[in-house]
DNA sequence: AACAATGCCGAAACCGGTTTCGAAATGATT
DNA sequence: AATCATTTCGAAACCGGTTTCGGCATTGTT
């Protein structure tokens, strides 16, 4: 049924023409009773409410949002600054990431101001425009970094916002994360079960905070495992595909190369894949290979990539409750919250093809 | 060079804490004197002028947005309402779109103002939400259908927006498109070169104008080489991967399947590569499968997907060239921009493995 | 020196709401 | 019936800018 049609009946009002003084004219009110009673005070009689209403919304009445967060002091606006993307793989993450956001805040009455970052200029600057021109509240950040400068200025600022993700001063803001250690510790010890004796790693920058975490998980459980360092396994990356194929071809060109690899992320395991392909290895016989990440789109390749997933979408309701949590009450102290990816089986890992020497019992 | 530290200096002003009266009584001046000397109106000295300036830049005197806005009776923001995402594997045009056009906006002074679709409710609800709150000054709009809702909305509101796509109404409104159908063309004749006698097209629903005009071009040029229409090799499809694997398996499944598909997008491709591999059909040998939208993953696949690709950074500037230029004169004549794709050669066509009869020659 | 033309700025209205304060009207109490 | 408490609404200030209009001071003209 299609409701927007040619559309002329009667007296069609034009969509937002009537202004609160309209309607108090109309009503014979002045416009303060108006909006009192529009917005529940209490010293209206029942009878002038509902007259008022009912005019309101016969008339199409909706207030002008400028002039009410002017007068209301507050934007009603969160910011979200887009990093600038080196054209990445795979931006899913974003785009669900900003619906997600969106719709949580729109929950709350609250707009989202989407703002992209000048790669030319200070990382801050998009966040200090945006504060001093007064047209957010509140800021979503996400892909933090250890240290992180915008979070460093807004904490100076003293202006709200959360993180997704972690970074060196977590104890004095609000955050969200997920779990990337206890991921990365589950991943392992999935591998190490199938029987991998040789575990490659591949990471993101040491800026990446998120990163980090996940090595760490990745080194603990080896190390519960008793399994002895191997610095050459662990290798750099930045997230990126094209990182991905450097790395996987640092690890795979050793004279004893690994037989599963771990990926920081999705991106930089298809990077990995290709790499191993060229070089000829086959996934998952010869290698295993994990991502991190759950992009949709690893089902599609061959073979379906095996990853850590978690909800963005409870990413962006959590995410949108700390804040509006912080707006309300600015001085109660700053939370956290962390939530936990799960291990999904798709194909690209498997035990290794020679099991070489069954030492990992003698662990314990 | 990190510029945000403790930052303790003297005294340290907090950012747009001074307001223009603050600065008028600073200056001996009223508000209105203060603010036609920053905005450049003619009747103000120099001298004064530059003092104002200088006062401003020293006391860090930002202008606050909302309250200009109501002044001037403009938002200085276009909205872009997410269509729901029904978890489509590739949504990172998305992203780069919302990327491209914010900054093309920034440039302007405008903001972007990202909104998500409800999926419970009618399509135009949050356009009509918006613009009724006065929350925005114009709209950009992807992904149209032959027949939108949201353009008929808008239309008959008067209201100022942009399409990326073309529409039943594309007359009536500005719209910037790729030309799909010149790229079908061209990648049907690719094929066609290759020596490929069957060849398969998996399209979008019917509401997907754009996806149409694809099939219309891939219709034409097998039309303009005398191939008999082969109706069984034209798959309806969905635009996501499900779709592209059950369309696959229904062009694989007959008895004469064709050597080459062409598909309306990336995520189609992909689930048609999928079902490929699943019926044991080698790509490219055996299948040449093409795709659209140039996302950057498919160069990570196995093997790397031949695509129809074109620059969103452009289309996000075009878009929003057209926006503006209706938000200053909205009785200008509507226009359009058609640009083009180009066929990005990766690896997933080649030659079909037996060229069954060489009849291509007998048109013309 | 008288007068017109500019240059420059103050005063005030305005944008469209919200919120505080006080007064009038009503109802309750004694 | 006088007093007090309550309900209900009007009046006006306010949010922080922009823009129009008018007047004074200065300069230019004859």
């Amino acid at each position: 049924m299609n409701d927007v049609e040619a559309g002329s009946e009667e007296e069609w009002v034009k969509s937002g023409e009537v202004r609160i003084s309209d309607l108090a004219a109309e009503l014979g009110l002045t416009k303060g009773t108006v909006s009192r009673a529009l917005n529940g005070y209490e010293d209206i009689s029942k009878k002038t409410r509902k007259r008022v209403m009912e005019a309101a919304t016969k008339r199409g009445y909706v207030p002008t949002t400028q002039a009410r967060r002017l007068a209301m002091g507050l934007t009603e606006t969160i910011g979200l600054v887009l990093p600038p993307m080196p054209s990445q793989p795979v931006n899913t993450f974003v785009s669900e990431f900003i619906n997600s956001v969106s719709a949580a805040l729109h929950l709350h009455g609250y707009d989202l101001l989407v703002h992209s970052a000048n790669s030319e200029e200070s990382e801050v600057e998009p966040y200090r425009r945006l504060v001093q021109s007064r047209k957010v509240d509140g800021f979503i950040i996400f892909r933090t970094n250890e240290k992180d400068p915008r979070v460093n200025y807004l904490l100076n600022e003293g202006f709200p916002f959360v993180t997704h993700g972690r970074t060196a001063r977590m104890a004095d803001h609000d955050w969200f994360d997920i779990d990337g250690e206890k991921a990365f510790r589950d991943a392992t010890s999935h591998l190490i079960k199938l029987g991998h004796q040789r575990i490659g790693f591949v990471g993101g920058g040491k800026e990446f905070f998120s990163a980090q975490l996940r090595l760490k998980g990745f080194r603990a459980m080896l190390e519960e495992s008793c399994f002895e360092k191997v610095p050459s396994l662990e290798q750099p990356g930045d997230l990126t595909g094209q990182g991905g194929e450097i790395a996987a071809q640092n690890l795979l060109k050793q004279t004893r190369p690994p037989t599963a690899i771990l990926c920081a992320n999705d991106a930089t395991a298809l990077g990995v894949m290709k790499a191993a392909r060229e070089l000829g290895f086959n996934i998952p016989e010869e290698l295993s290979v994990i991502g991190y990440d759950g992009i949709a789109l690893g089902a599609y390749i061959d073979p379906p990539l095996t990853t850590l997933t978690f909800s963005i979408e409870e990413s962006g309701k959590e995410m949108v409750n700390l804040l509006m949590r912080r707006l309300k009450s600015p001085d109660l102290p700053v939370i956290s919250k962390l939530a936990s990816a799960i291990l999904k089986l798709r194909g690209s890992e498997g035990p290794p093809s020679s099991i070489q020497n069954k030492n990992m019992e003698n662990c314990l």
